[in-house]
DNA sequence: AGAATTTGACCCGT
DNA sequence: ACGGGTCAAATTCT
């Protein structure tokens, strides 16, 4: 049973080493500063790192190490955790996690600004949040938010401290999700698209997971990002749905802004989408935020 | 007017 | 004493 579970783990290390890899070569091909493209490279030779000192862990039989991540993905590995009868972490007091992002704000959650600090040899403060229900649902959520020295475009250190206690964003209803969205500013990666529910497909679509899994068609507001979207689909961390379908056809993928054609994504790289917020309610559209963080590619 | 943010002061651990 | 985290009054925003 664990053997089998560390195969799957090392599978999904390979995949991701192998994703990672193309986009290595795709960001080579894109049109931006030097500065730009080294610190891209920068970062995705450290993620090939990480996959490579992980596979070898695993390999060796070692420490399994799983990150602890506000998605899907993490359920997957929570589950897979159980069944290694690792004990999870549970105090909500002494959860604490971190990541580096583009974008720091858009994780789901409302936060409030309590306060910001200098920290010695760093060029930008610190920020500090707590959950907005910290005081109505007594939330004890807080998170930190960092903006690194270095790095174009800007990436930013994001610790989480406390899980929330509160009702997650995902179930509030439609139109907050929507203003929620449009708040966010639209990552330094992102795009803005217009997504629509498919409710004559939404039978054709699967295992349910948390957040839900909505069918939707995707058009996209100029060709420009519809031209992106192919290769950032290929690095999406595509077993967070796996098994899922999305009820959506390449076909059904069109672009706004001109006569040219933009490239299809194929229907498997569509698959392994999901929403963290709810898009039932939605009657005709909303415009969202993309968000391209590596690992947790979410709208 | 209430909510959210800003910012100097305070507290605490090292 | 210093640095980092939090508080709370003042200020700004909606």
């Amino acid at each position: 049973m664990e053997n089998k579970i560390i195969d799957s783990v090392i599978q999904e290390m390979e995949q991701a080493f192998d994703r990672t890899a193309k986009l290595q070569s795709l960001v080579e091909l894109v049109d931006c500063s030097d500065t730009e493209k080294e610190s891209a490279l920068v970062i995705l030779e450290e993620i090939l790192q990480s996959c490579s000192a992980t596979r070898s862990m695993l390999n060796s039989g070692g420490a399994i190490a799983v990150p602890q991540r506000n998605s899907a993905a993490i359920e997957i590995a929570s589950r897979d955790l159980a069944a290694l009868h690792v004990p999870p972490r549970r105090d909500p007091r002494s959860y604490e996690r971190e990541e580096i992002t583009a974008t720091p704000y858009n994780d789901g959650y409302q936060w409030r600004k309590y306060g910001e600090k200098n920290i010695k040899g760093c060029t930008f403060k610190r920020n500090y949040y707590r959950c907005t229900y910290s005081h109505d649902q007594r939330c004890n959520a807080k998170k930190l938010v960092q903006q690194q020295d270095s790095g174009a475009p800007s990436l930013f250190l994001v610790v989480y401290k406390g899980e929330h206690t509160c009702t997650p964003s995902w179930s509030s209803t439609a139109e907050d999700a929507q203003l929620m969205v449009q708040d966010f500013p639209t990552s330094a990666y992102g795009a803005v698209m217009q997504v629509q529910d498919c409710d004559e497909q939404r039978s054709a679509h699967g295992t349910a997971v948390t957040p839900p899994v909505e069918p939707c068609l995707l058009r996209f507001d100029s060709l420009d990002h519809s031209k992106r979207l192919p290769s950032h689909m290929n690095s999406m961390r595509r077993s967070v749905v796996e098994g899922t379908t999305m009820g959506i056809s390449s076909s059904k993928v069109e672009s706004e802004a001109d006569s040219m054609e933009p490239p299809q994504p194929s229907l498997s790289d569509i698959c392994g989408i999901y929403f963290d917020t709810v898009l039932d309610e939605v009657s005709s559209s909303c415009s969202v935020g993309l968000d391209m963080d590596f690992l947790d590619f979410r709208f």
